[in-house]
DNA sequence: CACCAGGAATGTA
DNA sequence: TACATTCATGGT
């Protein structure tokens, strides 16, 4: 039974679909904008509580700036800097932020970027200074309905606890779980969730912005 | 006041 | 390849 197919039926059977913790993570029909929010919450997440993250994209929200090609058209990084200012490192998150939608907006949009090979974009995130494996990853899985495995603190630790392995290596932990499971976006998106949500419950912060 | 939340780049050997 | 250090904020 130590497998990970049949731990993460036990998961399933123990906390049900993660559509009920993160439906704005989760669910299969989502609209452009939500995608967008994803993205940008990815970046501002990093190192920081989604608490501090989700004061930031409320002012992003508020400022009318919670879009990628309007972050992309910024003349300048001032206001940008202020407003995400709660979710810390302002000296590097602005720029990162500002980076990521240029890209973005410069491969055609989200819309776009979806119809794009998963290898091709994986890489071109990860050329962007800011973006490394996880939020490359998260904004593929969660934003792009691609099937990438997320790896992070929570899976490292479940997968040497449930006696899976104790790889720590990001790419090395990935290809584990890419060839134990059948390769499917619900199931990708399901597990990441559930690993989560059972070892810091559903109380616990996740992306809120409306 | 100490501590927690928790990615990526950079530098060292 | 593997590990240490650096970067900032707001809540408890």
């Amino acid at each position: 039974m130590k497998n990970v197919v049949g731990l993460y039926q036990s998961l399933l059977q123990d906390f049900g679909d993660s559509v009920f913790y993160w439906p704005q993570w989760c669910a299969s029909e989502k609209s452009i904008e939500e995608r967008e929010k994803i993205i940008i919450g990815m970046i501002l997440v990093q190192k920081t509580s989604w608490h501090n993250a989700n004061i930031a994209l409320k002012n992003l929200r508020e400022a009318k700036l919670l879009s990628i090609k309007d972050i992309a058209n910024l003349k300048s990084l001032e206001e940008l800097t202020s407003l995400i200012r709660p979710a810390g490192f302002f000296q590097s998150k602005p720029q990162r932020l500002f980076d990521l939608c240029s890209f973005i907006v410069s491969a055609g949009g989200v819309d776009q970027l979806m119809q794009c090979d998963i290898a091709d974009t994986r890489s071109n995130l990860l050329n962007l200074k800011g973006v490394g494996p996880e939020t490359a990853d998260t904004i593929l899985l969660y934003a792009l309905d691609k099937p990438a495995f997320v790896i992070d603190e929570y899976t490292r630790r479940w997968s040497a606890k449930e006696g899976l392995t104790d790889e720590k290596d990001y790419h090395k932990l990935q290809q584990y779980f890419l060839e134990n499971l059948p390769e499917d976006i619900i199931l990708y998106r399901n597990l990441h969730t559930l690993i989560i949500v059972s070892q810091r419950g559903k109380d616990r912060s996740v992306m809120e912005v409306v």
